[in-house]
DNA sequence: TGGAAAAAAGACATCATTATCTTTTTTACT
DNA sequence: AGTAAAAAAGATAATGATGTCTTTTTTCCA
């Protein structure tokens, strides 16, 4: 579904809106470090976040990425829209050219309740928000921030 | 989550359900320009469905693939092992190394349920059942066999 | 003002997936 | 027996995703 990069992005993002704020930066090797992802792949991903003003960073000594309060209130589906492109979400289970009730596949009634549920999650809730609910619930994107809330 | 080599696996092995047997073989030509899938990359396919034993096959004039009464006890799972293999469905919807209730990852609880269902739909059911129930909700592999049933 | 820290940018390398091409084997039919 | 049809097998190519390396730019701080 997602890719590799857009996996990472996503917790990157997450991460940040969690541990970082404008005057708590954190460098590439530290966020890598945490979420356990090659460190030049994910700086390039931090790159393309920060062309789409989706994270925020700091050049120089004491620099790095964080996530400001305007940040926060952009979408996990922004970031896909940045990372993967969106496309792959309309497309058939099995490879049907179109995916619609029409002529649905034959899992067709079983994966469009999930897909309408988690784009729903993606699309609707800001960043801010769905680090929120995370508390909550005590979810986690990296097995070391286990005692991070 | 299948790769595009899983799908035509799946949506071809149905399609022989649906309209091969002993009597009738079906030549790769054929099923490729319904399914609409390169001629080549599906003839590899099938060459492997048939090692496994999934699909049948006979060469020589007239000979081509089919669905033996015994291949339509088997399921889409068993297609999906033999072509993708079956690992990546235990992996997290986010990339952590692992996916599970205690340590769940925000879309941990959306997941869980659409993967639990898809994989009873492919586990349980034989390919034959399979499209029984096909036959009974007008569900398609192709845009073409719009009128097959 | 010089040096170091950090992101930004660009070029390059590796790998798996996807796809094609060619040759060989089997088999039916004349 | 000879020929043609079809799958099987093996070699090769193209593509995109993933990952790395090097250089440049910016900025802080001593
Ligand atoms: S038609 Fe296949 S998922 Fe909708
Ligand atoms: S922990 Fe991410 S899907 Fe289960």
């Amino acid at each position: 579904m997602l890719s590799n990069a857009c996996k990472y992005a996503i917790r990157s993002v997450l991460y940040l809106a969690i541990h970082s704020n404008e005057l708590k930066k954190i460098g590439v090797k530290a966020i890598t470090e945490e979420l356990e992802t090659p460190q030049p792949f994910l700086a390039k991903l931090l790159q393309q976040l920060s062309r789409d003003n989706l994270v925020s960073s700091t050049k120089g000594p004491n620099g790095g990425f964080f996530l400001s309060d305007i940040d926060k209130q952009n979408t996990i589906w922004n970031v896909i829209e940045s990372i993967d492109g969106t496309d792959k979400f309309d497309n058939c289970f099995l490879g049907l050219k179109k995916c619609n009730g029409e002529n649905p596949c034959p899992v067709h009634f079983i994966v469009v309740p999930f897909k309408e549920t988690i784009l729903a999650d993606f699309r609707d809730k800001t960043i801010e928000k769905y680090v929120a609910s995370m508390e909550g619930t005590r979810q986690v994107i990296t097995l070391k921030d286990l005692d991070s809330f």
